[in-house]
DNA sequence: GGAAACTATATAAGTCTCTTATATAAGTTG
DNA sequence: CAACTTATATAAGAGACTTATATAGTTTCC
């Protein structure tokens, strides 16, 4: 509790985090899917095949509508299902290319548009940035690793 | 075009800012409302009263569901609906201090579980996001003049 | 100055995305 | 092997949004 972060203003990173959501949400969506499923298809590009149980608990949605937000993807083929060998109850789920071209799709969207914005910010501004991001990626590190 | 933020990573800035959006509508919310509730609520208590259409311009809904958004928090008793003198037509929406609670109540458990987080963090990586905080807050302020 | 066009909001009905309740099947534990 | 737990599916209902449309006020144009 001496480890006192006096120099970082919660307060301020508080107000950014809700920005960048701001941010992030407010770009339009290309593809008529709700946020959850959106949500979903991100974990499954980056974490690789989840069972149901999984993608609920990382959701804030209840299990029956991860079954049904996963039955919709797979409609869309953008999800496989796939039983799980070790479990004759569970079910594997894999994005399948198409689901990873609509993730991809909007990092794009949103790199664009960050890109834009960088370039109207000074050099000192940018080299800041640049120089916690490491840190940024490792709060974010710090918070998945309590989640899970 | 030759400004180039070469030591910036738009990626790993999109992947920040993506990992922030979703752990912060991952933290569980206290009060049952809509995201879109929360955003119109969080936008009248920073940006002060505004018109039906000004919120429908800033959130990814039709009018109608502004409409109806406002009456609901204006029935919970979060918002104060007020004719605007200059257009007979217009309503102007103001927070209550009930809804600023509940906007403060979720900064407030934000902030309680970003301090959590910054506390495991070397020093360096604490400067080194406070450094770059008025940046990231630049940024911000770069996409809402892009907006408005 | 009045008609046409535009803007602001409200209402109704419909749709989609979620919820709760519950069922079934498979795995684990004692 | 029975009881309990876990994993997922299904049905019905509710909430949050949509589209369609109406009404009222403002602005523009002739």
């Amino acid at each position: 509790m001496s480890s006192q972060a006096h120099e970082l203003s919660i307060a301020q990173l508080t107000a950014v985090m809700e920005d960048f959501t701001r941010m992030s949400i407010r770009l339009p969506a290309v593809h008529r899917l709700s946020f959850t499923t959106l949500s979903v298809l991100h974990t499954l590009s980056s974490g690789g095949p989840k069972r149901l149980s999984e993608l609920t608990a990382g959701e804030q949605v209840t299990q029956p509508a991860i079954t049904q937000i996963v039955r919709n993807l797979e409609r869309y083929g953008l999800v496989r299902r796939q039983p799980d060998p070790s479990d004759g109850r569970a079910v594997l789920v894999h994005i399948t290319a198409a689901g990873a071209a609509v993730v991809d799709g909007r990092r794009a969207e949103r790199m664009a548009h960050l890109a834009e914005l960088a370039e109207r910010l000074t050099r000192a501004e940018r080299d800041a940035i640049a120089a916690a991001l490491p840190a940024l990626a490792r709060l974010v590190e710090l918070n998945e690793r309590r989640i899970d």
